[in-house]
DNA sequence: GCTAAACGGAGACTACCTCCCCGGTTATTT
DNA sequence: AAATAACCGGGGAGGTAGTCTCCGTTTAGC
């Protein structure tokens, strides 16, 4: 039964391809092409095509990786912080990572009854909501929200605007720094006091360093 | 001097091919096609040929549009509110209407070096810049922020996700109170108590009102 | 009711996208 | 190190969609 195992450059490729995609996603839109994601991978077109049968299956397998990932995150953030709000910080981190959280609903709308897709994803919300609801029912956060917001509110604010020459990571996290504080019951602030910049826009274009 | 004044029909289409210009542009990036823009606006193409000079002239008209609603609307936020907090909270609102905030990252892309309109977006950005520091000085918003982190910021919550059949104004809302919330000095809770809906995702579909 | 302004649709032309084929390259095996 | 099979990028055919213009018809305003 197949799969008679990648050579070593072409499985590097489809890494590749997989990242590219997530970018071009976010970056474009779902209706993005399979030349702008090839051209991103540094490959050629003919490449996707040899390891994705068209752009339904890329997107199937781009949804499936990124739910992985994310799913794992969750789990570790459960697993090793100790207060939900404070997982739901660090999964939150994570998921701006590449912009994890904002490729979901550009994969969802082209992937409709994917039946291992849905799965996938009602794991992930199922994890996400424990946390929510852990972190209410202890008190850390106020009651008036639901998954929807939090989520949502994640995406959009993990997706790059365009225009933005690359996504200045720093920005990105102290508005989630900022969602987070306002998602709790008491002020007490995980921001670290970093003195703001009087800059207009994008300071410094900071590396995509993970957590 | 020119501008020999619009029939009614030609000028009440214009209207319509402005505000279906910003939300194409919201919901399908700076580069959605003409054509798009036509068929929401409900008129033939040639229309919006006839109107605008070309694809950056209709974009030009479209920023200066944006910025000028949002830029009386800051004037008079500051005006009518009694702190800067709560100016900036209802100047965030406003913003949220049709997306305003989120049309303008689209449209700067596409119109470089653009004088009267950055020279408008430099007044804009001017009146929100003192609302901010004026909230700072008084002690009611956090030290840590710029400029950018708001705005940008304004314009990810604001900007709709693909695939949701209409964004569902209440969350919009939502998340703007919540990062409000984040920026505060102390917590001192302005989102209405409103039951959490347990449901998953968004709720009933609200129709856009204005505050 | 007349006239000039405005309209929509259709057409020419272009650009890009999808998908496949082919001659050259590279990883792996012995 | 040579053989072989997997893999690669580029280019091309066919098709779709976009931009902008022309033209016969409709409609607002006097």
């Amino acid at each position: 039964m197949t799969e008679p195992r990648l050579r070593a450059d072409a499985c590097r490729n489809r890494e590749r391809i997989l990242a590219a995609a997530c970018e071009a996603l976010v970056e474009h839109g779902p209706e993005v092409s399979i030349e702008e994601i090839a051209r991103r991978a540094g490959v050629g077109n003919a490449t996707i095509y040899r390891r994705f049968c068209g752009r339904h299956d890329l997107l199937h397998h781009v949804g499936l990786e990124v739910l992985g990932v994310l799913t794992e995150e969750a789990e570790r953030a459960r697993a090793e912080e100790v207060d939900a709000l404070s997982a739901l910080r660090r999964f939150a981190h994570r998921a701006s990572n590449r912009s994890l959280a904002a490729v979901l609903p550009m994969v969802y709308g082209q992937t409709a009854d994917d039946e291992p897709l849905h799965a996938a994803r009602e794991r992930l919300l199922g994890l996400v909501k424990n946390l929510m609801t852990s972190a209410q029912t202890t008190g850390m956060m106020r009651n008036d929200l639901c998954l929807g917001d939090f989520l949502t509110a994640l995406a959009k604010l993990t997706r790059p605007l365009p225009g933005s020459p690359r996504p200045v990571v720093d920005t990105v996290r102290r508005q989630i720094d900022l969602l987070i504080d306002g998602l709790r019951t008491q002020r007490c602030c995980t921001c670290p006091e970093r003195p703001a910049s009087s800059r207009t826009h994008a300071g410094p274009v900071g590396s995509t360093t993970d957590d």
